[in-house]
Formats: C-alpha cells, sequence, structure tokens
DNA sequence: GAGCACTGC
C-alpha cells in the first residue's frame, strides 16, 4: 500500500488537522485493577469459573501473556535471597499460594487463568515443588519459546538460590542445562513433542504445566491431546456407567496445568472434563482505551493522523504503533519524518524506530536505547512487539487492528501453499497490545477501529492446527502409532489439510497405500527437519553428496535469513550477492555461502568473520544456527548409520537430483507468458524476485515453498532438467 | 521486483 504524502502540510494548519483527525470515543473502559498488590484477591474464594463471564470481567483491559515480564521484573536486583523471598511473596499470585496448593491437590487437571504479572509461570512449579506434590518426579514447564524457557529457568533458579542446572534447569534446541537432580525443568513444547517419541507415558515427568496455551501452538495442542490419554493411562481413569470417571490406583499419577491468559479457558476446562478452573488476577497499571467513532479506511493514514495529535496534545512518553507489515512500517516511517521536521522549532522532536523480525540486528536495538532529551521515540512495529519482544518506556499505543497471517491451503483444494494476507487481528490480540502501554505506568491505546468492530473481532486466534501444512506432524504421530483422523484434539483440522499431509507423505515415499509408516518414513521423521527436506537427506546417500545436502538443508531450516536486506544500499548488497550466485540457482548459491563462510572461519577470528558476514550482507545469525543444526543433523545420521562426509566434491548434479526427491511436489514448468505452471498441481506461479533465477527464463525449476501474496511465488529456486520431471511423471500416475 | 511471528531428541 502508498501513502500519498499530502501536499500541504497538516501542520501549517493546527484547525484542519484537528478536522482530519480521527475522533474519539472514551468506552470510559480504563483498566480499574490495584496495581497494588495488597488488594489483590490472588484466588477467587470458590474459584471455579461459573462462566466465561466472570473471567471477562476481571480480565476486561488487557492481560495477556507475556513470557519474560511474567517471571518477572528481570531489572530489579536479584543479589540478595532475602529480598527475592520477599518480591515473590509480593507477587499477586502468593496470596493464593495455599488455596493453589489444596486445589493442585485435588484435582489432576487445573486450567489456570492468570494475568500478566500474576507471576504464575514462575511461583506456580515453585509451589509444586516446595510442598512435595510433585513427588520424586520432574516438573515440566512448557513454553512455546525458547528465550521464554531459558530465561524463566534462570530467573527461578534464583528465586530458590541453586545454580541453574541443578534443581532448576531447561531444555531448549541445541541448548539444555539439566542434572539428574533437575526437579524443575523449563521447557519448549516442541522438545518435550519430541520426547513422547522415545517416552510415550512421559512417565518421568509428576506434573507437566503447558504455559501460554492459548496460543494454541501446533506443538502444544498436539501435547495437550497426549495429555489426555496420558492421565488415563497413567491415572488410572476409567469410564464406569452410571458413575462417570472412577478412578483407580496409580502408581505413576500425573497432573496436568494449563496456563492461559485468554478469554476461553472455558474450553480447556470442556476438553478435560472436569477440569478445576482458577483465576488470578495481575499487575498492570491502567491502561485508558478509546476507539475510532468510525471505521478508517486507511489505517496507515489514520495511524499517522493519530500519532501527531498524540505528539501535539499529550505530555511526553513514547508511542508503539502496531502494523502488518514492513512496507506499511516503511511508508508511514517515511511520511512521519516528513512532517514531523515540519513542526514548529520549539516542539519535541520526533526520533521513528522501525521494528520488524527481517530487520538487520543493529537496526532493530535502536529501540531499546534511551530516549534522547526532548523527543519522542515513535516505534513502527508488527507483531513482534505483541509477544516477542518488550520495550521500555511506551505510554502510548496506536492499534491499526491489522496484522499478516500466514495460512496453509491444502493441495487437493487447489493450493498446496501458504498465503501471506493482513486480516484482522483477535480481541486477545487487541488486549495485548493495549497492555503494552502499561507496562511501566498509566497508558493510552487508540485503537483505529470502533468498539463494534472490536466486538466482532474473533476472541483469540485460530489454533495453529487449522492454518498450517501437518505433513510433519502427521509424520510423528504416525511414529507414535498415532493418526490425526483418531487423535483427540482440541479443534480437529479440516479434512482437507489431513487428506494434503497423507498425499505429500505418500508421494514422498514416508507412508505406504495403508496409511503405514515405510522405514525411510521412520528415518525421515529421526531428523529435525521438514519432511520435504529429510527425504533429500536421505536421496543424498544415494547420490553420495550428503555433506552437500545437509550444508543447504541446514541453512535452509534456520530461522532467520541468511541474506540481510538493505533498500539503501541495493546496488553494493547486488555486487556482493554476485560473488556467491550459482548458474543452477538459490540452493547452489546458498552452499557457495557455507562454503566460502567455512573457509573464512578457518583463517579468520570471530571479529574478523562477523566483519566479512557485514561486508557480504550476510546474516551471521543465520550462518551460526545452521551450523548448530549442521552439527544435529550429522548425529542423527550417526545414529542412522548414514556416513555424513561423503561428498560429491564440485559436482552439481548429484545435490539437483537429492533436492528433486524432496521437492519432487515443488516442480513447475516454464509456459510462453513467462509464468510457470506447477508440474504437479494447477496453479500458476512466478519465480520471487530474490531469487537468483528470477528473469532467467529457466525451462524447469524446483522450489523450496509458494507463498501468495500479491500473486504466488515460488521461494528458494533451483534449475533443473526437464527429464528429471518426467521420472517424476510417473510417480504422478501411480498416485 | 518483494520479505507477520514462532519452533524442532
Amino acid at each position: 500500500m502508498s501513502v500519498a504524502v499530502k501536499q500541504s502540510p497538516l501542520f501549517n494548519d493546527r484547525k484542519s488537522f484537528k478536522r482530519s483527525r480521527p475522533s474519539w470515543v472514551d468506552d470510559g473502559n480504563e483498566d480499574r485493577r490495584q496495581k497494588t498488590p495488597s488488594k489483590v484477591t490472588g484466588l477467587s474464594p470458590n474459584s471455579h469459573l461459573k462462566s466465561p463471564k466472570k473471567a471477562r470481567k476481571s480480565l476486561n483491559g488487557f492481560t495477556g501473556p507475556s513470557k519474560i515480564e511474567d517471571s518477572g521484573r528481570a531489572s530489579v536486583n536479584v543479589s540478595k535471597p532475602l529480598q527475592i523471598q520477599e518480591q515473590r511473596s509480593k507477587l499477586p499470585i502468593a496470596k493464593g499460594k495455599e488455596a493453589l496448593i489444596r486445589e493442585f491437590r485435588e484435582n489432576d487437571v487445573t486450567v489456570l487463568l492468570g494475568e500478566t504479572g500474576s507471576g504464575k509461570t514462575t511461583q506456580v512449579p515453585q509451589y509444586l515443588l516446595e510442598s512435595g506434590l510433585a513427588g520424586d518426579g520432574i516438573i515440566a514447564v512448557t513454553q512455546p519459546r525458547k528465550v521464554a524457557a531459558t530465561s524463566l529457568a534462570a530467573r527461578v533458579a534464583t528465586e530458590q538460590n541453586v545454580n541453574l542446572g541443578s534443581s532448576v534447569g531447561y531444555s531448549v534446541r541445541f541448548d539444555e542445562r539439566f542434572s539428574p537432580e533437575t526437579r524443575i525443568k523449563y521447557m519448549t513444547d516442541g522438545m518435550i513433542v519430541r520426547e513422547l517419541m522415545s517416552d510415550s507415558l512421559l512417565s518421568k515427568y509428576s506434573v507437566v504445566i503447558v504455559d501460554e496455551a492459548h496460543e494454541r501452538s501446533l506443538r502444544t495442542d498436539l501435547l495437550i491431546a497426549n495429555l489426555k490419554t496420558i492421565l488415563r493411562q497413567r491415572n488410572n481413569i476409567q469410564d464406569v456407567k452410571g458413575k462417570g470417571k472412577v478412578k483407580g490406583n496409580a502408581s505413576n499419577p500425573l497432573k496436568v496445568i494449563i496456563m492461559s491468559a485468554t478469554l476461553d479457558a472455558e474450553k480447556f476446562g470442556l476438553f478435560f472434563e472436569g477440569a478445576k478452573i482458577l483465576y488470578v488476577q495481575g499487575r498492570q497499571h491502567p491502561v485508558k482505551i478509546y476507539h475510532s467513532s468510525q471505521g478508517q479506511v486507511d489505517y496507515v493514514d489514520a495511524a499517522m493522523r493519530t500519532f501527531f495529535q498524540i505528539h501535539t496534545d499529550y505530555p511526553p512518553g513514547d508511542v508503539l504503533i502496531f502494523l502488518p507489515g514492513q512496507e506499511d512500517i516503511e511508508s508511514l516511517e517515511k511520511t512521519i519524518q516528513i512532517y514531523s521536521n515540519q513542526l514548529p522549532h520549539d516542539h519535541m522532536l520526533v526520533l521513528t524506530c522501525p521494528m520488524y523480525a527481517s530487520q538487520a540486528a543493529g537496526q532493530n536495538s535502536k529501540v531499546f536505547h534511551p530516549t534522547p532529551p526532548n523527543t519522542r521515540k515513535c516505534i513502527l512495529a508488527t507483531n513482534i512487539a505483541e509477544t516477542s519482544i518488550t520495550i521500555p518506556g511506551v505510554k502510548y499505543v496506536i492499534d491499526t487492528g491489522k496484522c499478516k497471517e500466514k495460512r496453509y491451503l491444502a493441495r487437493n483444494t487447489g493450493g498446496g501453499f501458504d498465503t501471506l494476507l493482513i486480516r484482522d487481528i483477535t480481541q486477545s490480540s487487541a488486549m495485548q497490545r493495549a497492555g503494552r502501554a502499561g507496562r511501566e505506568g498509566a497508558g493510552h491505546c487508540f485503537r483505529l477501529y470502533t468498539e463494534d468492530a472490536f466486538k466482532a473481532m474473533a476472541l483469540s486466534a485460530e489454533p495453529e492446527i487449522m492454518r498450517c501444512s501437518l505433513s510433519s506432524s502427521l509424520l510423528q504421530l504416525k511414529c507414535l502409532g498415532q493418526d490425526l483422523e483418531t487423535l483427540d484434539l482440541m479443534d480437529q483440522p479440516a479434512d482437507e489439510s489431513m487428506k494434503s499431509s497423507l498425499i505429500v507423505l505418500f508421494l514422498l515415499g514416508a507412508l505406504d497405500r495403508e496409511k503405514e509408516i515405510t522405514s525411510v518414513g521412520r528415518q525421515m521423521a529421526a531428523f529435525p527437519l521438514e519432511p520435504v527436506y529429510s527425504r533429500a537427506v536421505i536421496a543424498s546417500t544415494e547420490y553420495g553428496c550428503t555433506q552437500e545436502v545437509l550444508d543447504i538443508v541446514s541453512v535452509l531450516s534456520a530461522s532467520s535469513k541468511l541474506f540481510v536486506e538493505s533498500s539503501e544500499q541495493r546496488d553494493a548488497v547486488s555486487e556482493a550477492r554476485q560473488k556467491f550466485r550459482h548458474v543452477c540457482g538459490d540452493h547452489l548459491t546458498i552452499l557457495n555461502v557455507v562454503k566460502a563462510y567455512q573457509e573464512i572461519a578457518q583463517s579468520e577470528s570471530k571479529s574478523g568473520r562477523k566483519e566479512w558476514c557485514r561486508r557480504h550482507f550476510l546474516n551471521e545469525r543465520a550462518l551460526l544456527e545452521a551450523n548448530d543444526i549442521r552439527d544435529q543433523l550429522r548425529q542423527t545420521c550417526q545414529r542412522l548409520g548414514i556416513d555424513h562426509r561423503v561428498s560429491c566434491g564440485e559436482k552439481d548434479d548429484p545435490v539437483i537430483q537429492s533436492l528433486g526427491h524432496g521437492l519432487a511436489l515443488n516442480m513447475a514448468l516454464l509456459q510462453p507468458d513467462g509464468f510457470y505452471k506447477q508440474a504437479i498441481g494447477q496453479s500458476v506461479v512466478k519465480i520471487h524476485p530474490s531469487s537468483t533465477l528470477c528473469d532467467k527464463k529457466t525451462p524447469a525449476i524446483i522450489y523450496d515453498e509458494l507463498v501468495y501474496t500479491n500473486q504466488i511465488y515460488a521461494r528458494g529456486v533451483s534449475k533443473i532438467p526437464k527429464s528429471f520431471i518426467l521420472t517424476f511423471g510417473t510417480l504422478k500416475l501411480q498416485s
């Protein structure tokens, strides 16, 4: 979207600005919760939640999950254990400690609703440990994100006055600190789902606490489904006619605590039939919420006008604007800069800070520096500022009510690709955004949508399991002898989506005609990779290029992008890229980068490597992460008896052939009009402009993924011989 | 000519 810069600057005429700015309705929705813990009732009496209304009332305003802050107060001086214990006892949850322990003792499953700052994530595991409720087992606390798991563990170790890794530890990918004496273990949900594959009853855990359950990540959902089954088995629960559930004696019972911060906690309660629902109040400063009196057609323009309204009419304090993506952020940053330069000279200055994930690391850190005197910081952020990063000093939030969402369109519905489109946020997301204004003191949140629009929003986001490709999870489940169709999930994915993943796994050779897992499938599941890439690794053993394929797939599965983008130095970037460019396309270009980096790493110091990356516009974080992934993949190879050192030297064909086995469904042929048509499937696609093969008119290609934004783009593209498509054409006939 | 956010023994 482009924002037309208005010819007549708004600020030459204050009146016209006033007229043009959105008008606000004060909904009287100021959050009146106390911020002092003294008045907080830690736990509501007789705390069975009778209706969702009650929760809604208490939760009115903003709350939300917040990982690191929940643990909280990391900035507080933690050097003296006595002070720590005092802080612990002052947390809102502390008042309800005894009641909580009683409830945990009496119930197998508890759903604990807690607001930001209640301290539930750090305190509940300690209560369980200190009260002896965990027996001899380990208390697992799962988190959707790695940073949350590690920083929470560090905080709790400090509170327990023990070394991290002793009685309190953590386990996330590539990083773990725990020992045989570890009793409280913070871990990512992906990690515990992986553990299911070797211990399907999770028998070493006596309590599993699922934190941030409302986020409904794919792995959280799979974990919750498995926990329900495990509970029946370990707690010896049986259905007896007329009596309902009857508990027998159990030698190693399990307790499950679901922690959530949303409005729809009842769903968890219903899923775990008869689970007790408890509510803990949080600690958050009041945030006054304003809704616009009418809908805003152009949210970027409305955000701009609202920012200047705050800037001219409200006391100092930084402004955080939530926008859906980089494009809007860049355009709004430009207009704000243009207009702020036209402000009267005695007016406060404006410092704009764009923030989004793909931005170079140094650029993002600008927002954490203290705001200079006589300046108002204006942070323009994507959803990254909603959960992942907390920015200090924010007093005003402008919420456009929009975000981008990735959604998988099943292959058999004419899709087989992801869409990345702008859509309305949810109520819980809106509250989370508003809450960002009240972290350090009272704040204001300006919503660029009406109160009716807010009420019309979905309560919370659709679970990820409904929106993403399921092939990876289905393969994992098949290893456990389970199936998506029979697993008791909170929300069942669409039939098309499950069928689509079955087809993909069948065509990759991971499942047979009876939908049973094959030996290749088992090998694939052992790799922490997307099925398409684990298939390529296995194929590489036939073509003698395992080393090269591992180099490539580790970069492809790293979370950060390899190539740094910089719109200002476009020419320098493309010149630096040229050095690594390979005629076959993006996969071998990546291999060139990896090889070059390895060579540099031999001779250069740490700072030398860093400088080399900077000079070539490469993201070293991606390369370092890829190194970790490659080490892990090599270990997996060793376990499976695959020699990871086998190399094809300078030859290109074996690498492309191996990748082709994994990307067999991702092939396309050039059409006369310059577009590509899928070899298997109906979609007409275009090569993404970031690809080295863009505009190269390559007759036949394989690609890593398709993403629909303005049109369907193929990303991560390599040239293949046309004959290759014929080989896989026969595959198509078989199906 | 274009890039929401996470994550994996």
